[in-house]
DNA sequence: GACACTAGTTTCCTTAAAGAAACTACATGC
DNA sequence: GCATGTAGTTTCTTTAAGGAAACTAGTGTC
């Protein structure tokens, strides 16, 4: 008889990773993070705000991210009746529910720069 | 002259983003919240034990992923004087301060998971 | 009429991530 | 001596992610 997992096997388990690989997937991708944290700063963005305040990302990238999270209804994409046309980017109520995760993980990555700092004997 | 980045270029915004893309990156990878999480429940566990609980891994995998986060210092790896010999993968103290990102994280895909389905209307 | 702005899309290319299967190497048990 | 278990490594292949540059298409400015 051959071994078999059993800790993974709990309804709870399987839930919990499921869980996180739906966050992770939503949030997946060098952008993402980025952009919700640009948009949560700057309230109402254009796209061309957008692609000058993200450091690096090009237009293919930045209208791709945009759309996905425009299908995961983390941000809601309006178009102005303005000349010429301007299209306004903003965060949904529940694109803002990621802050607390958005923070914990810079806190982290912060603790982890001086963890690292300091081991530097 | 033209329009520049304004938002990005104040000194804790540059930080937060480094700091996100630091977190990110000791978590990269499409295996790492696994295996921490398994190995959280699990405590100390041995390749063989990770390979069968990880599901879907393969050992190239967990063992990259592994020595990725060894060298972290995420986990620790013991080989006991056994025969044939073990290996002991166990958490750290510091990788385990990743426990309440893991939990918002895995906190908010049970929460999306729900909302999408009220939303199948 | 040339240039700059708006918001993207398209094409082509490179790199990184991941997986499957085979292989090393040693030990135990039957 | 053959299967099974330990812990990986190696090779080969596929897939996904990302980037640079050019392009569309319309408006306004000098």
């Amino acid at each position: 008889m051959k071994k078999q997992a059993k800790l993974t096997n709990t309804e709870f388990c399987r839930n919990r990773i499921i869980a996180i690989n739906d966050t992770m997937q939503v949030l997946s991708g060098k952008w993402k993070f980025h952009i919700i944290g640009t948009l949560l700063i700057g309230g109402k963005m254009r796209f061309m705000d957008l692609l000058r305040e993200v450091e690096g990302i090009g237009s293919k990238m930045l209208s791709k991210e945009l759309q996905d999270m425009e299908m995961n209804q983390l941000v809601t994409r309006t178009v102005l009746n303005t000349k010429p046309i301007t299209v306004e980017y903003e965060i949904t109520s529940y694109g803002r529910t990621l802050e607390p995760i958005i923070d914990e993980i810079a806190q982290w990555g912060a603790a982890y720069r001086e963890a690292l700092h300091k081991s530097d004997d």
